[in-house]
DNA sequence: CCTTGACCTATGTCTTAGACACAGGTGTAT
DNA sequence: ATACACCTGTGTCTAAGACATAGGTCAAGG
């Protein structure tokens, strides 16, 4: 089975399975006769494994490190746990962060819905941005 | 103003500043008696403006493109109307994601509570995140 | 046998927005 | 003169792949 195939298979992209099998996630052999990798079934569960695990926000390092774990036949599962706790605790800064983001861009649409574009002076760059900025944040 | 002053001033890191000098967007004068930039009024303002956009998701790329069309005294305000069209679509987008992969989370933590850690197997990495793979979503 | 063309491959570089590491400079107190 | 805290510019690193490049493979057709 060659990239392509399994990428098909798992429906990625060939350069995700290529960037697995250059951080040593994935294992394939070389063949001698053209160079190409071939990955065999270990392969493809490992790889299952790994996509699996970054639906669930677990990163790539992450990744690497449970299933070295498992490699040494030690249960992963306490610092599955442990390490999902962090990521959880995390990405809901980050999905926090958004929101005010996002709320932040909403009102500027109502904000410049009315407004006229102006040209540049000296103190301004578009009075959109500045007006809306200290309309709506503190400024120092 | 050297770089740590200014940084201060806009309650940002001197690295921001750094870069920020670096990619051009700012352009202090370098002092001949020890080489350091001096930052003046007009790179405070530039700062300013920058941080806020930022703030409204636009990217450092971006930016770029707008104070060069308000540095030619052209009014920047179109591009940045059509500009941000385009980033509150792909923010939306990518805020969903996150709403989703949110919720698998949660799920997670639920589904996890009661199970046991598990030694992994031939065919299982860890259980906790395989199982609940293999019952959260489709796989092929 | 040769050649076209479609598809495939491995490798190297690029991306974001700064953070970090480093080696050395500055300036004040001793 | 020296010790020390703080500051500076430059260079490198990050995450998770995407993209670009140069070349290889293979079946259809001549």
């Amino acid at each position: 089975m060659r990239v392509n195939q399994l990428a098909k298979l798992l429906d990625i992209t060939p350069d995700t399975v290529r960037f697995y099998t250059r951080i040593n996630i994935l294992s394939p052999v070389k063949s001698k006769s053209n160079g190409y990798k071939e990955y065999g079934q270990q392969d493809v569960s490992r790889l299952r494994f790994v996509l699996s695990a970054r639906q669930l926000g677990f990163s790539v390092d992450d990744i690497r490190q449970i299933l070295g774990e498992a490699d040494k036949h030690e249960s992963p599962c306490p610092m599955v746990r442990r390490i999902f706790d962090e990521r959880m605790q995390e990405f809901e800064k980050q999905f926090q962060e958004m929101k005010r983001v996002r709320e932040r861009m909403r009102a500027a649409v109502r904000d410049w819905d009315g407004k006229p574009d102006k040209e540049p002076t000296g103190h301004m760059i578009c009075h959109l941005i500045e007006s809306f900025a200290s309309e709506h944040q503190e400024m120092k």
